[in-house]
DNA sequence: AAGAGACCCTGGATGC
DNA sequence: TGCATCCAGGGTCTCT
């Protein structure tokens, strides 16, 4: 399950491959992957196209060309864009070729097919509005404070929610939340200061661990090069239900928040905030 | 407006 | 061994 870590360091890997690079051909097995334009339109708009810039937002890839339009790709649960040689073997579940000149191949794999691609003239027409981005400047204390502000929500909802934070997806909530001592299930709005402070940081803090790891690889994340992360052996409490919390030993426990699992310590991360002035876990 | 739930998908795990 | 069922979950959509 790509999210920033892993979205940021496929980035990282393929751009210095595919810059300068023309696309000569585009080969759809799964056609419905594209969301925009018709396929016919997505063929012949990158056929003979050069890729001139890569950059992620979010958990979105975009591709900038001659053009000026963009490929924008969202791998969503399960998909790898992969560097290849037009003459290596087949990886499975291959479901669009960009066939580059020089014999070369940008390869989209996606198991459950959930991943979507775009041929847009503005970014805006693939991206919907998206919250700060986590390791920018902008992101700090207050305003996540506004974000969350009349959020009765699940705080663990609200940070999976990509308008209040963008690029956070379910391993790096469980995470931050871990750090930060905060319960999945308290109400947003009712997070004190120092909390949505510590949450903050804490976003940061497992984003950027995540970066330095190459990603998280539970199942099928995969890096540009088709390598597994190694941030999976760094994780606090995702998948680590029954497991000693690593702070205090107390068994990790999972539950379900918003259709999605949440894992977390109920020593660490009590349902009821600490009092006021309590110093933090 | 916010939040809950359905939906899209399929490999792998589990159950009988 | 073989078949059926369940589960994972990001984001979008619909409904309340």
């Amino acid at each position: 399950m790509p999210e920033l870590p892993e979205v940021q360091t496929i980035v990282g890997d393929l751009l210095p491959h595919l810059t300068g690079r023309t696309i000569t051909d585009v080969r759809l097995a799964w056609p419905k992957a594209v969301a925009a334009p018709d396929v016919e339109g997505f063929v012949l708009g990158l056929r003979g196209q050069r890729i001139v810039g890569m950059e992620r937002r979010g958990k979105y890839i975009a591709l900038a060309l001659e053009s000026g339009r963009y490929l924008v790709l969202h791998l969503k649960m399960t998909g790898a864009l992969l560097w290849r040689q037009a003459s290596d073997p087949p990886d499975r579940f291959t479901r669009t070729v960009f066939a580059l000149d020089g014999g070369h191949e940008l390869r989209f794999t996606d198991i459950r097919k959930f991943g979507r691609l775009w041929l847009v003239d503005d970014l805006a027409q693939a991206l919907p509005a998206l919250g700060p981005e986590p390791l920018d400047g902008a992101f700090t204390a207050e305003r996540l404070a506004q974000a969350l502000k009349g959020r009765r929500a699940p705080i663990k909802a609200c940070l999976c929610d990509q308008k209040v934070v963008a690029g956070v997806g379910n391993i790096y909530a469980d995470e931050a939340l871990f750090l930060a001592g905060v319960h999945p299930l308290r109400r947003a709005d009712g997070l004190r200061r120092a909390e949505v402070a510590r949450l903050r940081d804490s976003i940061v803090t497992v984003l950027e661990q995540g970066i330095r790891n190459r990603g998280t690889s539970f199942d099928t994340y995969r890096d540009g090069h088709g390598n597994k992360g190694s941030n999976q052996l760094a994780v606090r409490v995702y998948q680590r239900d029954g497991e000693p919390c690593p702070r205090c030993g107390t068994a990790i426990r999972r539950t379900v928040v918003g259709q999605r699992s949440a894992h977390f310590c109920p020593n660490c991360q009590p349902r009821r905030p600490l009092k006021r002035g309590l110093a933090a876990p």
